[in-house]
RNA sequence: GGGCGAUUAGCUCAGUUGGUAGAGCAGUGCUUUUACACAGCAAAGGCCACAGGUUCGAAUCCUGUAUCGCCCACCA
């Protein structure tokens, strides 16, 4: 027996070791496992893309629980024989990245605009390139097989071609526009965000009635109120039939006499307030929509840094959070104030990554336009032919409807649908610097006047795939670019066929796309999973997978959102190197059902170093006792009583493959603990001692046969799970020819 | 305002198609018997939130209630 097994298991003095070999060994790679016959090329295929890890900074054990359920698929199928490709890569996270290195300008004293574009993203890419090489670490320590040569980064040369081409695509099938429209202006990272960027924060403040002629007006903004000179009421509110669209009153308003003129318009809530409002179009999106539907003038109020504008004469250059209170105090001084009410209770909109207030404001930005009727040439989705008229809504909603793609636990499929069925125009500009930059270049002069498109009427405009700077072929003037970049998530839109080499027809996409599965986090099913149907139906007229498995999050043991600024975070580098990966993995597997939340605690990861020394010791005992014996495959005088032993676990394991195949991984894992503690060491090693002593030849040689034969497939069917210490065991295992555990083969019963 | 989830042992959570409940930690007792003292074994601990219903049988399915949590939403 191997001197290794006289000490307890150490996860330390393996792990690295084992991870090296195995990539060392290249059957990460499927190509390398079909040229070495490990897998046949008429074998089906099972193929996911790692959900990229921001290059932020480190991974957390929400990420580590990704990589375990994800890496348990992947060493099944792999081990099933199967063509297994598991793509990793990471994500630029534009906004989140650049408000990163932000932060730590500020603590130099300097910032983006004092260092310029060029230097600042050189700043930016030293970073991100920092970030990657922690994460790529984290992931071998975590014992993640996947195939290294394929890595990708959403802002890498190859992927900057698929965004151009996407880009160009959809702009030329006028499915991007670009157009003034009202958007969230975060004036903190001065940008624009999506709407999936904003998260709503309860606040409770003043509510104002103000009088407006002979209306009373409510609201909670008096400093945006200047321009309004258009007050609105519901069609069929009977305490105001009187007035008439269109009507103009005169009235006295903040700075001075003004002429109103009544709107009637069914956005209004007769049961809110009075029931009459005025309107601020350029800072609302509700007033914005009023004001399109009658035409109506548009008044910007606030500039871009939340300061009031020359409209508000004596206020103009005050912030708005301090000018508040001064201009309510003009308003009482004039009588214009009714009343004022204490405790209003609504919901403000902040940005998610800089905290900013949102102000909304009417800017030009770039939209992708999701309700827009166009042909799509090529359709594989079901209820869409090649050739009809479609929208995205409809492509996004048709592979989940028609049931293509399913997602796990079904529950979210309605949220995904609600989400859709909601969905406004997609804004994908940015004003930051670290992205994509828009492929879209301008010159002046006008030279090729193209007609019916808003967005070509001033200049001439090109988009273009290429990085080189195009000159106009009309004139020779030269373009230069949009100073844009994307939302980040326009590229990661793209992962499931970037990472296969798309827009050209490679291989690999033919083999491995649409992809079997993509596993991530509940909380990104907007922000990712749905644009990923989107670009990829529209694209590629096909799914980007065929099943979405979301699992939940991890928090801390108070159930509190693990986050650096709380101190709550187990940082999972910390938990490998006290406790082994295999003990993390198993930790964040077991007890946690799919898209549900999860509490971890060291107490739970200690148990399970402990479970890998138990599999440690039981192998120590059956070699110590199978000295003289070579594992037999073929064996076939097991005694009644062994038969059935190895019967029973024959049915456990046909249980267990049917829950890895249903995705139930929790199950399988509580399972095969349980049958290795409590029916292997506690049963079968126990009465083992017993015959190994007493029993004849037959029954002896039998049942060393069986305890490695139990071991054998305990070994293979525990891999994906803790595949260090199973490796490791295995290595020791004696078998006259063997390979990496890697890439033996499951089980068949 | 709409939707979703949770409620199971002192704590944190599992429980796959309905067959009278399991893991870890904590606590109790026993054991150094050569696989395991970074230990093992054993016992103990639960009207499965509450109230109805379906069923031969419900933690599991249905209805309602309560508490907690999450997501979504252009009531100014």
């Amino acid at each position: 027996m191997d001197e290794k097994f006289l000490k307890p298991y150490s996860p330390n003095e393996t792990e690295d070791r084992i991870y090296k070999m195995w990539e060392d060994s290249g059957f990460f790679n499927p190509d390398i496992c079909l040229a070495k016959n490990i897998t046949a090329d008429d074998s089906e295929t099972f193929s996911i893309v790692l959900p990229p890890p921001n290059v932020t900074g480190t991974l957390h054990m929400g990420h580590a629980a990704m990589l375990a359920i994800e890496d348990i698929m992947v060493r099944y199928h792999r081990m099933k024989g199967h063509q297994t490709l598991w793509l990793p890569g990471t994500d630029h996270a534009a906004i989140a990245t650049q408000t990163k290195v932000e932060k730590i300008l500020q603590k130099e004293k300097t910032n983006r605009h004092e260092l310029g574009r060029e230097k600042f993203l050189e700043r930016v890419e030293k970073f991100a390139q920092e970030s990657h090489d922690t994460i790529a670490n984290q992931m071998r320590k975590m014992g993640s097989s996947v195939d290294w040569s394929r890595e990708a980064f959403t802002l890498d040369k190859k992927r900057e071609v698929a965004v151009r081409t996407a880009f160009k695509k959809m702009y030329d099938e006028e499915l991007i526009y670009r157009g003034h429209r009202i958007v969230n202006w975060d004036p903190k990272g001065q940008t624009t965000i999506s709407d999936d960027e904003i998260v709503r924060k309860e606040e409770t403040t003043k509510f104002y009635y103000l009088k407006y002629g002979p209306f009373t007006i409510g609201t909670s903004r008096p400093e945006t109120k200047f321009g309004d000179k258009y007050v609105v009421m519901h069609p069929d509110d009977k305490r105001y039939a009187k007035y008439k669209e269109g009507q103009t009153i005169d009235l006295e308003w903040i700075n001075g006499p003004i002429t109103a003129t009544i709107i009637k318009d069914e956005a209004i809530d007769m049961e809110f307030g009075t029931g009459v409002m005025t309107i601020t179009p350029w800072h609302d999106a509700t007033d914005f929509g009023i004001a399109e539907r009658h035409n109506l003038d548009k008044e910007q109020v606030i500039d871009e840094y939340g300061k009031l504008l020359p409209i508000a004469q004596e206020f103009a250059g005050i912030k708005i959070s301090i000018a508040r209170d001064q201009i309510v105090e003009k308003l009482q001084n004039k009588g214009l104030v009714e009343r004022i009410d204490d405790g209003y209770v609504h919901n403000i909109a902040t940005a998610e990554r800089t905290g900013g207030i949102i102000e909304p404001q009417i800017k030009e930005q770039w939209f992708v336009a999701v309700n827009k009727k166009f042909v799509i040439p090529h359709s594989e989705i079901e209820g869409i032919p090649s050739g009809s008229e479609t929208t995205l809504k409809e492509l996004m909603l048709a592979t989940v409807r028609k049931g293509q793609i399913d997602i796990i636990p079904e529950r979210f499929e309605r949220v995904y649908f609600d989400w859709i069925e909601n969905l406004h125009d997609w804004c994908i500009s940015r004003q930051i610097w670290y992205g994509h930059r828009i492929p879209v270049w301008y010159h002046e002069n006008k030279c090729v006047p193209i007609e019916g498109r808003e967005d070509d009427v001033s200049k001439c405009i090109k988009t273009i795939v290429s990085e080189s700077k195009p000159k106009c072929e009309h004139c020779d003037a030269e373009y230069t670019q949009d100073t844009d970049t994307l939302d980040t998530w326009f590229s990661s839109g793209l992962w499931t066929f970037s990472t296969l080499g798309w827009p050209e027809e490679t291989s690999d996409l033919k083999k491995f796309h649409p992809t079997t599965i993509l596993e991530t986090g509940y909380d990104i099913i907007f922000f990712w999973v749905a644009r990923m149907i989107l670009m990829t139906t529209y694209l590629l007229g096909t799914i980007p997978f065929k099943t979405v498995y979301m699992h939940g999050l991890v928090r801390d043991s108070k159930g509190i959102k693990m986050s650096k600024s709380l101190g709550n975070v187990i940082d999972p580098l910390d938990m490998t190197e006290k406790y082994g990966a295999d003990a993390t993995r198993l930790s964040l597997i077991i007890g946690t059902g799919p898209g549900n939340d999860t509490r971890l605690s060291e107490d739970k990861i200690r148990a399970y170093k402990k479970f890998a020394n138990k599999l440690w010791n039981i192998s120590r005992f059956i070699f110590e006792n199978t000295e003289d014996t070579t594992y037999d495959a073929n064996f076939s005088e097991y005694t009644e009583d062994d038969a059935k032993i190895k019967a029973e676990l024959s049915d456990i394991i046909t249980d267990i493959t049917r829950d890895i195949e249903n995705y139930r991984f929790y199950l399988a894992g509580e399972k095969l603990y349980h049958y290795a503690w409590h029916n292997l060491a506690d049963t079968i090693l126990e009465e083992s001692k017993e015959i190994l002593i007493t029993g004849d030849a037959n029954t002896v040689s039998s049942r060393k046969q069986l305890l490695l034969d139990i071991l054998k497939k305990l070994l293979l069917v525990l891999h994906p799970f803790t595949p260090f210490v199973t490796e490791e065991i295995w290595s020791s295992f004696p078998q006259e020819t063997k390979q990496l555990l890697l890439v033996e083969k499951w089980p068949n019963q």
